[in-house]
RNA sequence: GCCGGGGUGGGGUAGUUGGCUAUCCUUUGGGACUGUGGAUCCCACGACCCGGGUUCAAAUCUCGGCCCCGGCCCCA
C-alpha cells in the first residue's frame, strides 16, 4: 500500500516553496524594519499552557499526547501563549517594550477545508509593555503595512470589547462571555432568546445599536462616555493620521475571554467561507503563567491564506547555470561548476548524458545560462558561455563568464 | 461531529446492463543523434485508494474504512 500523507497536511514542491519563501521573506522584512525582533518557541509545549485559558473547549482541536515520561504536551495550536510564556520564563526583568515576530508552524485538529488544515502556518508580532492606545496602533498599522508590502488587498475592522462589556456591566462574567459568544457567531435568534432567560431582554436593543454603529459618538449615544472608547478613538486617529484605513466595528468578540480591549480582523477577498487573513488584538495573559500582570498587544496572520488570496504571483527570475561538457572534460568541468557555485545556482550532469542530451536537461530544468567545457576548451583554457534564451554562444575565459551572467 | 461530490500509471483521462493483454495524451528514462537545446519517430518503465462481501468472473455491484474537494459546526 503506497504511504500517504496524514489528512490535513501539506507538501511543498520547489515552486510553491519559492512562492512561500518570497511571500515570507517579504513579511519579515517588514516587521524587522518596524524594529520587530525574530523568536522561536518549541513545536510541542505542555498541554497546561493551552488549556489554561478560556474553554475547556479547544482541547478537542489540540493534538495531544503524552512522552515517554509520562509529560502531558501538545502541538501548539497558536503562537501567542508560547511567546507570551516565554516571557514569563526569562524576559520579565528586560527593558520594555518588547517587541517580537515569528513564524511558525501551528496544529489543530479540525475538518480540513478551503484555507483550513491541520498543519498550517502563522505569521505574527507580540508588543508587550504597553497598553496606551500608540502601542494598539503600531500593531494594526503594522498588519495593514504587511499587506502594503504584499500588494495585498484587505478588509479591516477594527473595535474595543470595553465597549459592549460597560453595556452588560451589572452582569456576570459568565453572561458576558455567552453573550459574546452569540455576537461573535452572529447567532441573532441565539441572542435574543439568551437575554430573556437571563431576564434582560432591554439589552438587545442597545447591543444591536452599538454594532451597527459606523462612528464613535454614535457608540457614545448608547453606551456613554466609557475610557474604551476615548482609547479606541485615539487609536483610530492614530491611523488616520498613518493612512491606514479602516472601519469600526464593535461586532467582533472573538470569543476570546482574555481578549480584554482593542480588537482587530482582516479579511481578504476570494477566500470563501475562510476568509480572515488576519487577527489580532490587546490581551492579558502573562499572569495566568505565573508572572506579573503586562499588558500586550498582538496579530497572527494565517500564512497558508494569504498565500492563497495572493494567488499567482510572478517572482523575481533567478539565473540558472548548467555546466555541459564531453566525456574527456568532464574532471574540468567538474572544477569549472565548483567555481561557478560561488555565485550561481549551478548544476552539471550527473547521469552520463552526452552534450546534446546535456542541452536538451537545460533546456527543460528552465537553464538561462550553459556553461560548455570540452576538447576545444580545454586547448584554449577557456570555456563556451552560451545563452540559453537566444542561443548566442561565445568562448571567454571563466573569469569574463562569471561578469558575463552576473 | 454532520451533509454533498469524488478517488484508474507522476499529471490528465477512456472504460461501469460485471467478461479478451485496461484506452489515449502527457511526463520520465533510453535510442535514432559520441560537440550544441526546444521538433519528429521508435522503444521502455509506470495505475484500477484499502479491506470484506456477492459471483465462474469485480475498475465496474455491495458494505466498511482511508484520503481529496466544497459546505455546516467550530475557529485560541
Amino acid at each position: 500500500m503506497k504511504m500517504q500523507k496524514p489528512r490535513g497536511t501539506h507538501d511543498f514542491l520547489p515552486s510553491e516553496m519559492a512562492k512561500r519563501r518570497f511571500i515570507e521573506n517579504i513579511m519579515r522584512q517588514t516587521v524587522e524594519n518596524w524594529g520587530y525582533q525574530e523568536i522561536q518557541t518549541p513545536t510541542f509545549e505542555n498541554l497546561k499552557l493551552f488549556t489554561l485559558r478560556s474553554g475547556e473547549t479547544i482541547v478537542d482541536e489540540i493534538y495531544e499526547f503524552r512522552d515517554k515520561g509520562g509529560r502531558a504536551l501538545a502541538l501548539r495550536p497558536e503562537l501567542t501563549a508560547p511567546v507570551l510564556r516565554l516571557y514569563v520564563e526569562k524576559l520579565q526583568a528586560t527593558p520594555k517594550p518588547l517587541k517580537f515576530y515569528y513564524f511558525g508552524n501551528c496544529f489543530r485538529y479540525e475538518r480540513p477545508q478551503k484555507g483550513r488544515f491541520r498543519e498550517f502556518w502563522h505569521f505574527g508580532v507580540e508588543l508587550i509593555g504597553s497598553d496606551r492606545p500608540e502601542a494598539d496602533a503600531e500593531v494594526i498599522a503594522l498588519a495593514s503595512s504587511v499587506l502594503d508590502a504584499l500588494e495585498l488587498r484587505g478588509d479591516l475592522h477594527v473595535g474595543h470589547l470595553g465597549a459592549l462589556r460597560s453595556l452588560m456591566r451589572d452582569l456576570s462574567e459568565e453572561q458576558k462571555n455567552a453573550i459574546m459568544r452569540f455576537i461573535d457567531k452572529r447567532d441573532d435568534e441565539g441572542l435574543r432568546m439568551y437575554l430573556e432567560e437571563i431576564g434582560a431582554p432591554a439589552l438587545e436593543e442597545s447591543i444591536y445599536a452599538l454594532i451597527e454603529s459606523e462612528d464613535i459618538d454614535e457608540a457614545r449615544g448608547i453606551v456613554g462616555d466609557v475610557p474604551a472608547l476615548g482609547h479606541l478613538e485615539n487609536i483610530l486617529s492614530l491611523l488616520s493620521e498613518l493612512g491606514v484605513s479602516y472601519k469600526i466595528d464593535f461586532s467582533i468578540a472573538r470569543g476570546l475571554e482574555y481578549y480584554t480591549g482593542m480588537v482587530f480582523e482582516i479579511y481578504a477577498e476570494r477566500l470563501g467561507t475562510e476568509n480572515q487573513i488576519c487577527g489580532g488584538g490587546s490581551y492579558r495573559l502573562a499572569h495566568l503563567f505565573g508572572g506579573e500582570d503586562i499588558p500586550s498587544t498582538g496579530f497572527a496572520f494565517g500564512f497558508d491564506r494569504v498565500v492563497m488570496a495572493l494567488g499567482d504571483i510572478s517572482l523575481p527570475p533567478q539565473k540558472k547555470v548548467i555546466v555541459v561538457s564531453t566525456k574527456e572534460a568532464r574532471v574540468e568541468a567538474l572544477k569549472v561548476a565548483h567555481r561557478l557555485r560561488r555565485h550561481f545556482s549551478t548544476n552539471i550532469d550527473l547521469m552520463g548524458r552526452g552534450v546534446k542530451a546535456q542541452l536538451s536537461h537545460a533546456n527543460v530544468i528552465g537553464a538561462t545560462h550553459a556553461v560548455i567545457v570540452g576538447k576545444r576548451e580545454l586547448q584554449a583554457r577557456k570555456v563556451t558561455l552560451r545563452d540559453m534564451m537566444t542561443g548566442e554562444q561565445e568562448m571567454l575565459a571563466l573569469d569574463e563568464v562569471i561578469e558575463r551572467i552576473r
